[in-house]
RNA sequence: GGCCCCAUCGUCUAACGGUUAGGACAUCAGGUUUUCAACCUGGUAACCCGGGUUCGACUCCCGGUGGGGUCACCA
């Protein structure tokens, strides 16, 4: 209906107060797919109209996490080739506290329609009237006081109106009926008038509420398709009242619901990772996050099982209704299996140039290519997330390996037997002329027949030996890795130990 | 407390009136194997409760219970 008519815009708008929340990633996550499969705008607006929350870096950092994942705006806040923040777009500017005089304007037209007004409660009246009504159990809400003031008595007290008083301006709800709506996710919702407040709309400092400027805005920047978290769920009738007290056509909403804890309250820091940051450093796959954060929260029905998409896949199949009412529980047992699923699925080259970063700061030297992506090659199949390769490694890059003598002999070896196998194994390597995996495996395990030998006998010291590990790849792969010199030197070396 | 939303294995879910209630993660057992990982095979495990409607309800309706959200000059 809507969408035939006009191009499918879409906004994410975040105040600028710290990190990302994961949940807000599926936000964004979904409002993008939306615009991409309709060919649509996908928009970063900035709400900074709470002057106390403010922390600075905050918009730069919201950016990088969506640079991250992929999700980048086509308008509105964006960072520009020189990674400085820049706004494009007509509809400009799209951060809320630019926009001041704009809100001031509507605020204007809404007293003169008569659906908002003067409030003058100092907020010891308030406080008392929200304690009076919490003890009588009743909903705390503004009791309207101001309304009834006289037009003379409003235009006497803001004439009077000094710096420090209290003057802000509130919604008008009407005291009957109800107001309805069409949740794209969960269908028809509907308030009643009386459980809605009539909440401020203009702050004394001049700042609009989240509630005039969200409207606003969405208006301006003809935004379509409202898609933002279930907290807002219950402020959505004020919205559309507003709509309609500014004669406008709301938008299509939908509410998603939240990411939980374990416990099923709401996704939150004390109980596990929430900051999209914690991901990025942690060494998830953003492809593996936004794969997560979608079966999650959305199932392509039709009896599909599957579980892997892509993000083209995604736009392709991606679909509001299908969106669950149902908050779900960040299961961080299926993401790092996702992650490990991506990881193990990357070519070799791609994995080593995501994964240097995480040696680099480890402190190994990254130079050699060529060598480190042997050593990926082995890792792979191992690693949960990039993150926890550094300490894999170490082998790879010293020489003095540290580990426990025993941990030499396998299960219930016999010592100079095991020292002798070491001993036979360096003679028979050394005279080896080809030096290649596939040549170490064959020739090894010929030679264990040969020596009436169990594989077990041979090959678990010597890939300990090569490893000081008591788990790591196997023995030949890790011989072919780090070269003939090198694995005698080991052999010896342990050989000496025994 | 008012209002709103929600309800299938431990977790994420499929089912859209008739199925032995399917899949995935996790878990357990076995296989493969020098270890770990990966991989393969198999198992345990769910329709919140009570009323209706219907020949027949996980599916539709009502009530209860439980969970979540919200009720600021925060978003």
């Amino acid at each position: 209906m809507l969408q035939k008519h006009h191009p499918v815009r879409v906004r994410f708008a975040p105040s600028p107060t710290g990190f990302v929340h994961v949940g807000s990633l599926l936000t964004v996550l979904f409002n993008w797919l939306l615009a991409r499969q309709h060919d649509g705008t996908f928009i970063l607006r900035i709400e900074d109209t709470d002057q106390h929350r403010l922390v600075p870096g905050a918009v730069e950092n919201i950016l990088k996490v969506l640079a991250w994942v992929g999700l980048n705006p086509d308008e509105g806040v964006v960072l520009d080739s020189q990674g400085q923040i820049n706004q494009i777009g007509a509809d400009g500017p799209y951060i809320q506290s630019q926009r001041l005089d704009l809100y001031r304007q509507y605020v204007d037209q809404l007293l003169e329609s008569g659906h908002a007004y003067h409030c003058f409660c100092s907020p010891e009246r308030l406080e008392k009237l929200r304690q009076n009504q919490t003890e009588r159990k009743l909903p705390p809400m503004y009791d309207k006081y101001c309304l009834s003031l006289s037009p003379e008595a409003v235009a006497e007290k803001l004439t009077n109106l000094r710096a420090g008083d209290h003057h802000v301006i509130r919604l008008k709800v009407p005291p009957d009926g109800s107001t309805v709506f069409e949740d794209l996710i969960r269908g028809r919702v509907e308030t009643p008038h009386h459980s809605v407040d009539d909440c401020v709309l203009l702050k004394s400092d001049g700042f609009p509420t989240y509630h005039l400027a969200v409207v606003v805005d969405d208006h301006l920047m003809a935004i379509t398709h409202v898609i933002r978290g279930q907290e807002w769920l219950a402020s959505a009738p004020k919205h559309v009242l507003l709509y309609q007290a500014f004669g406008w056509t709301p938008p299509l909403f939908a509410h998603l619901s939240h990411l939980l804890n374990t416990d099923r309250s709401k996704l939150s820091k004390r109980q596990g990772d929430v900051a999209v940051e914690e991901y990025m450093t942690r060494g998830y796959l953003p492809e593996a996050l936004l794969n997560f954060l979608a079966i999650t929260a959305w199932n392509e029905g039709e009896g599909s099982e599957q579980e892997i998409y892509s993000l083209k896949e995604l736009v392709k199949k991606f679909s509001l209704e299908r969106v669950h009412k149902t908050g779900a529980v960040f299961d961080l047992d299926k993401l790092n299996w996702l992650n490990g699923m991506y990881l193990r699925q990357m070519d070799i080259a791609e994995l080593t140039k995501r994964v240097t970063p995480y040696l680099t700061r480890a402190g190994y030297d990254t130079t050699d290519t060529v060598y480190l992506k042997k050593i990926v090659a082995l890792e792979q199949e191992r690693i949960k997330t990039l993150a926890e390769l550094p300490a894999m490694v170490d082998y790879f890059f010293t020489d003095t390996l540290e580990y426990q003598t025993e941990l030499l002999m396998w299960k219930k070896s016999d010592r100079r037997q095991t020292k002798n196998n070491l001993e036979q194994l360096v003679l028979y390597l050394s005279a080896m002329a080809s030096w290649d995996e596939k040549k170490l495996e064959e020739g090894i395990m010929t030679w264990i027949a040969e020596q009436q030998l169990t594989n077990g006998e041979v090959l678990w010291p010597m890939r300990v030996a090569l490893s000081g590990q008591d788990k790591s790849p196997g023995p030949f792969a890790i011989a072919a890795v780090i070269g003939k010199t090198r694995t005698l030197e080991r052999l010896r070396h342990a050989a000496a130990k025994l």
